[in-house]
DNA sequence: TCTCGACCGAGAGCACTGCTCTCCAATGTA
DNA sequence: TACATTGGAGAGCAGTGCTCTCGGTCGAGA
């Protein structure tokens, strides 16, 4: 028990000033963006800048630590809000549900869902560590598919005809993600969920990098009308 | 005409030391992103760092040209392309010309695309400079479903029927952007045009900022689909 | 309980950045 | 030809990421 102990007191103290670090990385993400200044982050945490080196090997690794938590703060702010919905068999209410949390966590947090979507940081390539928490926000919607198909609400009959022929090698690559999620679907539905969910994440990107300012102001609206076009594009009942 | 030439003898060659910085600083994009170092570029120009603020009276102004620079390329990569379908009534063949140029530019000039379609950089606010610009990439769109309409192909009732009712304050907005691109469809048309460029981009984001590495290697087959796909959501006949 | 070693903070320093200011040479203009 | 506008050079300022060395502290194992 006292080596566990032991080791945990430093562990803790060192834990502590981590997340320290890091909340002052998003308050400076949010005014500086992806060019925050560790220098600026020793000051506001009285500390001299080398120190900072003891926690991070480098402003690159910081960053990537700040992605991580963002991807895995969005997949779960849609984990939380598809779970919340007790109609389990609405699979409409779950994908708005997902959708408005996506877009909800967004607006909260612009400057780290930049970091996110946005352009790569130049000379910046995303370690392993960060293909695990990107690929969470899809789980969500690979659930509703599932059990949108073990329900039979989404079956192939009830799905809209594989309308544009999907050639066989991309076939196989979507028979993949499917099987890698654990869904059994034929691969134009795959391929509309996916079409669905970078659709949303256009509509996010243009909205919170303003290529619709000036175009259109009821965002609102405009996002929700989106997530029930994507929602029928899908074939979800109504 | 003396006062004329010798005016433009000066400017002539500012024109090409603008032109030289700012082919410099694309180089520079490519390497190092929205952060390009103006010393850089001087260092490669086989200049003071300095003189360089005899043409751009800042790091952000520099940037401002290369984003107008870059909506206009992209723009004119699509209406070229658009322009070059013989076939003027076929509104597939003229939408799918224009999303391949747009893609091909993209890939042509990631960090351009990056710039553009990127996370905002920080503390940079868009001058009114880069709207019309960044307008321009839908105004061929516009002249797609424009001609389409006129030529009856995209009639109302060949339209599939407005299926999530588009409420009051949203309606208005979309009919004030198809009077402003000079088109008269209805708001249900509009909404489904304006959802398929935002597809496209998100599917361009996707691919450039590598949200779809070990997804979807076969880029080609997938964007094809998409591009389709949207077709038929816009309801282009085929 | 006590000593020792791991850990961590401080500070100086290097090479770099954007930007300003002053000085000066070149060059088109009248 | 003399002048005034233009643009380049260079030093300098405040800031950056990062490295290295030096000490102190405090939890660790004996």
């Amino acid at each position: 028990m006292e080596k566990r102990t032991a080791a945990s007191i430093r562990a803790r103290v060192r834990a502590e000033m981590i997340d320290e670090i890091k909340r002052a990385a998003r308050r400076q993400l949010a005014t500086e963006g992806a060019n925050l200044s560790l220098r600026a982050i020793a000051r506001e945490l009285g500390v001299a800048s080398s120190a900072l080196y003891r926690y991070f090997a480098s402003r690159d690794d910081l960053l990537t630590a700040l992605i991580i938590d963002a991807y895995n703060a969005i997949g779960e702010a849609g984990e939380r809000a598809e779970a919340a919905v007790t109609e389990r068999l609405d699979l409409n209410r779950r994908w708005v549900a997902v959708a408005n949390a996506w877009r909800g966590w967004a607006l909260a947090h612009p400057a780290e869902y930049a970091l996110i979507h946005g352009s790569p940081v130049p000379g910046y390539a995303a370690p392993v560590d960060t293909v695990a928490p990107a690929s969470r926000r899809f789980l969500v919607v690979a659930t509703i598919i599932r059990d949108g198909r073990r329900a039979g609400v989404l079956a192939p009959a009830a799905t809209p005809p594989e309308r544009p022929l999907i050639p066989a090698p991309l076939r196989v690559e979507l028979d993949a993600i499917a099987a890698a999620l654990d869904v059994e679907v034929e691969a134009g539905l795959t391929a509309r969920a996916l079409i669905a969910v970078t659709e949303l994440f256009g509509a996010l990107n243009f909205e919170l990098f303003g290529q619709l300012n000036n175009t259109i102001d009821d965002r609102r609206a405009w996002f929700d009308l989106q997530v029930r076009m994507m929602a029928d594009l899908i074939g979800l009942p109504h």
